[in-house]
DNA sequence: CGCACGGTTGACCTGTATCAAGCCGGGTGG
DNA sequence: CCACCCGGCTTGATACAGGTCAACCGTGCG
């Protein structure tokens, strides 16, 4: 639990007061949902293992994939605003989260300022992450949103201690698409052409980035 | 100040305590910026008076508008993440802020149990909105979008007190535009066909909504 | 073993972008 | 006070990225 939390830079005193709070894990299986759009927002919920989706959807049925989320994140935060889920949490493999009453953590937060301030600071990165994708959905072409996918997952699985350049997509192609803003035959198409060119290697899902330098000049970056 | 701050929901008692923390007024000329990116963040800005759009832009200059702000709300929240402002907020005619220290503000949060709720509330309510964003940007179309904008102001001038069916736009097609994720050609044809259509009647940035029930079916609303 | 789901690929279509020309209205300088 | 100019807007013609429809494949799960 506490390596967990350990990006909310706690002392351990503080840590053992969080203990309390954060007692109780819940394994959700694969293609469970952690929480549906309109459900009472009780809690947030730590990631402690597997991979998350979260869906919004219209009156009318469409969907929009809004993000994906692994091990060490937060989720939930949505909810906190109107004191209902407004979206879906949906499992993409087997996974384990901590669920963390916002009473509880509130009250906590009321004492321990590292822990409020670092609860302000989780709240307002998924802003940032939401402004990013906004930047993506409106103004980038198809190519590279993909490539920006890449590089995120990569650096994310290597901030988990995984290969960045290597690594097994959990999602389909049809969500990687919703994510994006395409069509499931646009990524697969992107995703063949990439290969062509020598930027990765890809056999279904399992993704080889071979060179990451020309991935990030597609993207934009100064290399 | 305060009508300001009601929907922070306070005592009276606490209403005089943050009367100390929001003492102090700013106008904003049309044109200028509330705060960069990169800008060191030090304080939220509740909007007296006024727009602003917030813009955040990609390395090489392409830029997205994440959204547009009017009086009542509260700007300057993605800074509270990496203590430094993701984006950028510029004021679409001369304004009026109340500067906000993140550290006051903070400080009194510690003791008011509202305010610290309702900081989070505010900070969530960025979040869903900017799931809303991502649902309009990834898998709607032009005339939905553009349509869905379009209420979403007449829903927001309703609140403080202005008519919601006729109404001037602050910004211009090109930003509508940017914000929608299209180009400002295709914003000028569909407001064209909105019109024709007998939705809406436009003369340059004087719009009036004729039929919101139309619209609302538009945005694929049941009514 | 076979079926169903996920993925690839092709042919064609269309919504939106792009390029280009002209208009309108309001602010400025003569 | 008028003429001009410029930024913002409209509209048309054309291009193209990505969507749609359809056929087929492969593979892993029951």
């Amino acid at each position: 639990m506490r390596e967990l939390c350990s990006p909310l830079a706690l002392a351990p005193e503080e840590m053992r007061q969080l203990d309390r709070v954060a007692c109780n894990r819940n394994r959700i299986r694969k293609r469970d949902s952690l929480f549906w759009p309109g459900d009472p927002f009780t809690a947030l919920y730590a990631i402690r293992l597997g991979t998350f989706k979260t869906v919004v959807l219209t009156e009318d049925g469409r969907e929009q994939i809004t993000g994906y989320h692994m091990a060490g994140e937060i989720i939930g935060l949505d909810g906190i605003g109107n004191d209902r889920h407004a979206s879906q949490a949906v499992a993409l493999e087997d996974s384990e989260v901590c669920v963390l009453p916002f009473d509880l953590l509130d009250e906590l937060a009321h004492n321990v300022i590292a822990l409020r301030r670092n609860l302000y600071r989780f709240i307002s990165n998924d802003i940032c992450r939401g402004q990013s994708m906004m930047l993506l959905l409106g103004s980038m072409r198809a190519e590279e949103r993909l490539a920006r996918f890449l590089l995120n997952l990569a650096q994310r699985f290597q901030t988990l201690g995984y290969s960045s350049s290597e690594f097994v997509l959990r999602m389909t192609r049809e969500e990687i698409a919703s994510y994006l803003g395409l069509k499931l035959e646009t990524v697969s198409r992107l995703f063949s052409r990439l290969q062509e060119e020598g930027l990765i290697q890809v056999q279904g899902r399992a993704v080889k980035l071979l060179d990451s330098t020309a991935l990030k000049r597609l993207v934009g970056e100064r290399c």
